[in-house]
RNA sequence: UCCCCGAUAGCUCAAUUGGUAGAGCGAGCGGCUGUUAACCGCUAGGUUCCAGGUUCGAGACCUGGUCGGGGAGCCA
């Protein structure tokens, strides 16, 4: 693609000169040597500008030149053991296109409300650039895996004049006069879509004005939802478990290196294969109550409680160092590592505070409500693999959900809970296929079946058993990556009564 | 809506518990031919979030507010 070589291809380029454009990550000198970290979007590359080497003006100015400044390099491309990708640019050329000076994002460590309000500049950063590249692959694992299973993707709208969720949780807007709101899911609208074509999926945006400010939530975050004829509960949760091994094997094959450099725990990835765990939502409800769960939640308390003393003994180790006449060196990495330290100290203590509350929570816990994020938690934490939840309550589940003939009181649905604590990435089910059973429920929740007319038209025109489910883009990007916070995962997320940029 | 924590240099944090506001990074200048968050020397950089109050004296204590972080409830 015509004048420059892009740093992922250089390894093609070895022994011949090549010429890069891209921006200055991070720049060193040496003397009469430059070390300059060009990046471009492919890669990172060091760029060695020996003093002699170019023209002694070209020398002064690249040695001063800021981080993030534009430029093209050309040079000799050779192996070198020393540089960060094992191969560099002996630089013989170079052109500084736009300079940068004074940019805010350094290579240490900052506050995420700063990196935040910096979004538009973080994304060039190492960490939001492993992040984004990830998120692609998942996004185009998504496509492949149902396009692949002869599924036809169809958009639904993002105006919509039916809620599929919590009304209460509706971005409500005004459209010529006609109140209507942004979509929560495209789910109804996928089930006429079904009745087309069979097999259909949407992947877009989805909004929900939600109450939660918590490491789990966004306002506006992107779901995957594919939607079935012809299929059952345990067909449905089998195209959920592909869908993940999807995934997760496509990541391991495509980003090993991003996860290393973002510290993912690679072999817990290579661990989730099928079969997954597969729990009705009554054996975690006995699961939640039993001695199980309790002596489990006092292991984890052990533990938490023996890294905490681990912690701070470390920290009085770190502070002493501080206090004492050491070198200039050996008291800088003390500090960084003391900062990281307490922000885990800070972390345990939140842990160690709410185990016991948790523990109780889930002792107490009754058949018929939700699982709580503290249940769900406790759950995903008490296996090394996903797992399933199915069978939920009906009255804690949503209308469209279909009544398990075999037992009344719950729904064929699931939930699919990450392991290690991350929780749910996966909500589906069976829709309710039977006109009666669903104007009955619709009834108990109050909704106009006026409202709904052509929902209830699929049901009154050859009405077809059939389910789907919704997978959270960026909650499975968050689990897969090991971000702690799903505003990580989007490039400008839209968080509670905070947008940033 | 509720609970907890925080706000000090551009950034990340100190300040011996009420007694002269500091360090690193970043920025600027200089030194160094193999750096890996390089290193070494020098320089500049402050209305300690805002408004009141207590005090001889407040970055620290009290009241109110603003902003931010985390959690609960609810959810993907």
């Amino acid at each position: 693609m015509g004048m420059y070589i892009r740093i992922a291809d250089l390894k093609d380029y070895i022994g011949k000169q090549a010429r890069i454009a891209g921006w200055l990550y991070h720049g060193r000198s040496a003397g009469k040597l430059l070390f300059l970290l060009v990046r471009d979007g492919s890669g990172i590359c060091q760029c060695v500008v020996e003093k002699g080497k170019v023209h002694d003006d070209l020398f002064a100015q690249l040695d001063h030149l800021g981080q993030e400044s534009c430029l093209e390099v050309t040079g000799l491309v050779r192996q070198e053991p020393r540089s960060p990708g094992g191969y560099e640019l002996a630089v013989t050329g170079a052109r500084i296109i736009a300079k940068a000076e004074g940019y805010p994002i350094t290579p240490k460590p900052h506050g995420i409300d700063f990196l935040m309000r910096n979004r538009h500049l973080h994304l060039r950063s190492r960490i939001p650039w492993c992040i984004a590249r990830i998120r692609h692959t998942v996004v185009d694992a998504i496509r492949r895996f149902f396009n692949d299973r002869g599924f036809t993707l169809v958009d639904t709208p993002i105006i919509t004049t039916i809620a599929g969720e919590e009304v209460g949780s509706l971005f409500r807007l005004d459209y010529f006069g006609q109140p209507v709101a942004l979509t929560q899911t495209g789910q109804l609208y996928l089930e006429a879509a079904a009745a087309s074509l069979g097999r259909v999926y949407c992947f877009g945006p989805t909004f929900r004005a939600e109450k939660s400010k918590t490491r789990r939530h966004l306002t506006e975050f992107w779901m995957a939802e594919p939607e079935v004829a012809f299929i059952n509960l345990s067909g449905l949760i089998e195209l959920a478990e592909d869908l993940v091994c999807a995934i997760v094997e496509r990541v391991l094959e495509d980003n090993h290196p991003e996860l290393e450099t973002i510290g993912a725990d690679i072999e817990a990835l290579a661990r989730v294969s099928k079969p997954f765990y597969r729990l009705t939502y009554t054996q975690v409800a006995d699961l939640l109550t039993s001695s199980k769960t309790q002596q489990f939640m006092q292991d984890q308390l052990q533990v938490l409680v023996a890294r905490r003393s681990e912690i701070t003994s470390r920290i009085a180790e770190l502070e002493a160092v501080l206090a004492g006449s050491s070198k200039q060196w050996q008291r800088d990495k003390a500090a960084a590592e003391l900062i990281e330290l307490r922000s885990e100290l800070a972390d345990l203590e939140l842990r160690i505070e709410n185990n016991p509350k948790h523990a109780q929570l889930a002792a107490q816990f009754q058949w018929g409500k939700d699982l709580g994020g503290s249940d769900e938690t406790i759950v995903s934490q008490m296996f090394d693999k996903p797992v399933f939840v199915t069978h939920y309550p009906r009255q804690a589940k949503a209308f469209y959900m279909r009544q398990d003939r075999s037992d009344p009181k719950v729904v064929e649905n699931f939930d699919l809970l990450a392991p290690n604590g991350f929780g749910e990435i996966i909500g589906g089910s069976m829709r309710e296929e039977d006109y009666e059973l669903l104007a009955a429920r619709m009834d108990q929740e109050g909704l106009k079946q006026e409202d709904y007319w052509w929902y209830l038209d699929l049901r009154r025109y050859g009405s077809f058993p059939h389910g789907g489910f919704g997978l959270g883009l960026e909650r499975t990007v968050a689990w897969i990556t090991g971000q702690r916070h799903v505003r990580q995962c989007i490039a400008f997320p839209r968080i509670m009564d905070k947008l940033y940029l």
